[in-house]
DNA sequence: GTCTATAGGGGGATAGAC
DNA sequence: GTCTATCCCCCTATAGAC
């Protein structure tokens, strides 16, 4: 009847609400965006969301889980690869920072979309919700388990108290710097948002993250 | 009338406004604490929040204020102070990290209050609401400016814009360890709740930040 | 200054036609 | 699978009595 509006095959309908709650979500926060906008931006029926993926907060893990789930996976299997390569000997620390990158940086380097996720997965980090807190550890239980066994392994001097700490302010160094979106970043001056964006940045983390995780102790006061 | 109810005094109503506004917020965010839920565990009248602060938007602008404005001021003065002791020459990458987070520290040993006020500061950073974002801004323009400076004046091996992301990073590994509420916390078994956390954690922080700092350049590829 | 009451809007979710 | 229409809830903000 209405010849002008796009058409497109019937499960492409949930692609698009995904894209469009992805993009809506890592601007504005997850509290912050309606299904009404989703579903506006996405072009499809409000139903669509509740008809597809059961409520706003399943949404919410279906949008993490796209690239979530591969990208662990991947970070398994990356550490798989370097344990298999050293022959029994620790991994270099060196190496376990660069598996646990690797896939995010071709993520990112990959597509707009693929760098859209990583912001909205720096951010999520510290998302106060109870579901998506639950989500996402489930998700990195394996993947963090696995590196802080290498992570000890590789620092036998660190006291695995510490080597505990350590990965806690990698997580986070790495979270923020990879969300781009706070506020600080006009006072530091980074520039997050360009398509080499990643790119010029991992080296960086990566230098900035060793020299962290290999630093003297601190005195025992 | 009613002789069971607890009096206070009239402008003590702010007080327990700003009090319930900030442990709510810590725990739930500032978008999913509605000013219902603030009033009533302040035990004070729905419309006193507006009526003290105008909207939540301007409630939420005061809870940071509060506590953050003598933190940075606190931090500029101990910046200060390390380059009068400095006597001209550029003050040492470890007094500048340390001046910069004594305060908090010492915020976060002060109080439960204090320690919920670390916690949420960590959070916010990464918050996508804009009116946070340029408050954040404001707040934090002139601190950022003469840490900058004065982390280039240390570390003058080290390119400009590499001191400029290491900030970046630096900032990034702090606020989410002092957040203590990320996901991941459970996974890492870092426990950051307790009265003595911070104080527990500052000297490994503070290692942590240094040895990134002060970490090899990355290969220039 | 503090309250009650309510306006006025937007939210998520669903029933039922197509 | 997709739409329209609507239910019912909770939100922020304000008007006006006390």
């Amino acid at each position: 009847m209405d010849v002008r509006r796009n058409h497109y095959p019937a499960n492409e309908t949930r692609s698009r609400i995904l894209d469009a709650a992805q993009a809506l979500f890592a601007v504005n926060g997850f509290e912050a965006t309606s299904t009404r906008a989703i579903t506006t931006t996405a072009g499809v029926n409000l139903a669509a969301v509740n008809y597809h993926f059961g409520s706003k907060d399943e949404l919410v893990q279906a949008v993490l889980a796209r690239h979530l789930r591969p990208l662990n996976a991947q970070r398994v299997m990356a550490l798989d690869a370097a344990e298999v390569l050293a022959g029994g000997a620790p991994v270099k620390a060196h190496f376990i920072v660069e598996a646990f990158f690797r896939g995010s940086l071709e993520l990112a380097a990959a597509s707009d979309q693929g760098r859209e996720f990583m912001r909205l997965l720096g951010r999520t980090f510290t998302e106060p919700s109870p579901v998506v807190r639950e989500f996402l550890a489930n998700e990195y239980a394996e993947v963090i388990g696995r590196y802080r066994t290498a992570f000890c392994r590789a620092l036998p001097a660190v006291p695995v108290e510490e080597i505990l700490w350590r990965l806690h302010f990698m997580l986070g160094a790495m979270s923020y710097a990879v969300s781009g979106t706070d506020s600080l970043q006009v006072l530091t001056g980074v520039e997050v948002d360009e398509p080499d964006a990643m790119q010029r940045m991992a080296p960086r983390l990566m230098s900035f993250l060793l020299g962290g995780l290999r630093a003297p102790l601190p005195d025992g006061d």
